[in-house]
DNA sequence: ACCCCTTTGTTGGAAAACAAACATACTTGT
DNA sequence: ACAAGTATGTTTGTTTTCCAACAAAGGGGT
């Protein structure tokens, strides 16, 4: 596309570029939104948390990534997450409306633009069957594990970060930051992998 | 649309009934597909289960849903579930790459359709945010009136039915049936909840 | 009505996670 | 270099789940 496309583009889909600030709230849980976060620089976290300080961590969203898409795409639905900046970050919010109902403008690159939604929301869904699938094992040794290797294939090397600390990787996985340090070191003893900070080596059981 | 223009448009998505008996699997993770499907009668499970019994419900799709939408729409993809006749049923199976794909005779309808597969996509990701909600929590309990207070507000009344079985209840929340049956009786004498079978009656906590 | 088979509820010991506290790095700013 | 704050690792009771086995209830077919 030409730069007067892209943006027509961004007009028609209302673009806007937030800073926010280490976390400050992008969406908060009940409200709604039509627009969809797209993450330029920094990062953001993706989380449900309770009142007694519970917090979930869905996802951790880097530059080039999109978040809210499922919710801004969906009239009348309320967030379940909320969206915080988890360092200052810039974000380029887009009207998903204005992208699903056909413009007066009528831009041609509008369906080129919904496939690419399709491409994005099929990756989401993927995403979180993945997160599923890791939360889903019984016990805090198994969804280390199971984020693990699936981390290592994804990254295609058996050395790779991560891009959690210990506290959120724990609210990632839905257990409890002492349990789960305590199964690393188990694992390290045990020789299966080795870790310093967010960097893991996976060795793979031995025989 | 006329009965021409949808007779079309299944052409055009090489769309096929398939019969299956229950038990019988429609996918199986490790293969790649380019189908979606959709269930017109009966009812399918989409699970992951491993070698030792372990079986994790992702989901029940009912008549008038989808399944599978997601990795058919995602190239290169690989099943991460498999999905089951949960009883006998009938599916029809629509190939997304030629919806996506522009086709020669270039369908009027085929935007319309994409919008369309839009929607549905972005609630399949809603629908994995409320299930992560559910099994986020960290006991049994807990999982177990997240889900039913979802579904109850979800239905909008607080006697209602579920689509589950007790041990199906147990694998879709990742927790044991035992425990997941003890708990329910717990709740039962507590006089949160009333049961038999899948009808469920939430009384909320006394004052 | 009877039996068989499936589903659901109950129990008890073993194992694991939780929660809170503390110890030990490691950062960051001054 | 120092101090204060944060992140990570360790430990200890307590609570909960897990697992296996069994009991009770329900359903279907003959």
């Amino acid at each position: 596309m030409t730069d007067q496309e892209i943006l027509t583009i961004l007009h028609c889909m209302d673009a806007r570029v937030k800073k926010m600030d280490r976390n400050a709230y992008i969406f908060r849980a009940g409200e709604s939104t039509e627009h969809m976060g797209l993450v330029l620089s920094g990062s953001v976290l993706v989380i449900q948390e309770d009142l007694w300080g519970h917090r979930n961590i869905l996802a951790k969203v880097l530059p080039g990534d999109f978040f809210g898409e499922s919710y801004a795409a969906t009239p009348g639905s309320v967030l379940n997450v909320s969206v915080v900046a988890n360092e200052d970050a810039e974000i380029l919010m887009l009207n998903v409306n204005h992208l699903l109902t056909t413009c007066k403008n009528s831009c041609t690159h509008h369906n080129h633009l919904i496939r690419n939604l399709v491409s994005v929301l099929a990756g989401k869904v993927l995403q979180w069957d993945s997160k599923i699938t890791h939360i889903s094992k019984r016990s805090t040794r198994e969804k280390i594990l199971s984020y693990l290797s699936s981390e290592s294939i994804r990254q295609g090397k058996l050395a790779f970060d991560i891009p959690y600390d210990r506290q959120q990787l724990a609210d990632y996985l839905s257990v409890e930051r002492s349990a789960m340090s305590a199964e690393l070191s188990k694992l390290k003893k045990e020789g299966i992998l080795d870790t310093q900070k967010n960097h893991f080596v996976l060795r793979g059981i031995p025989e």
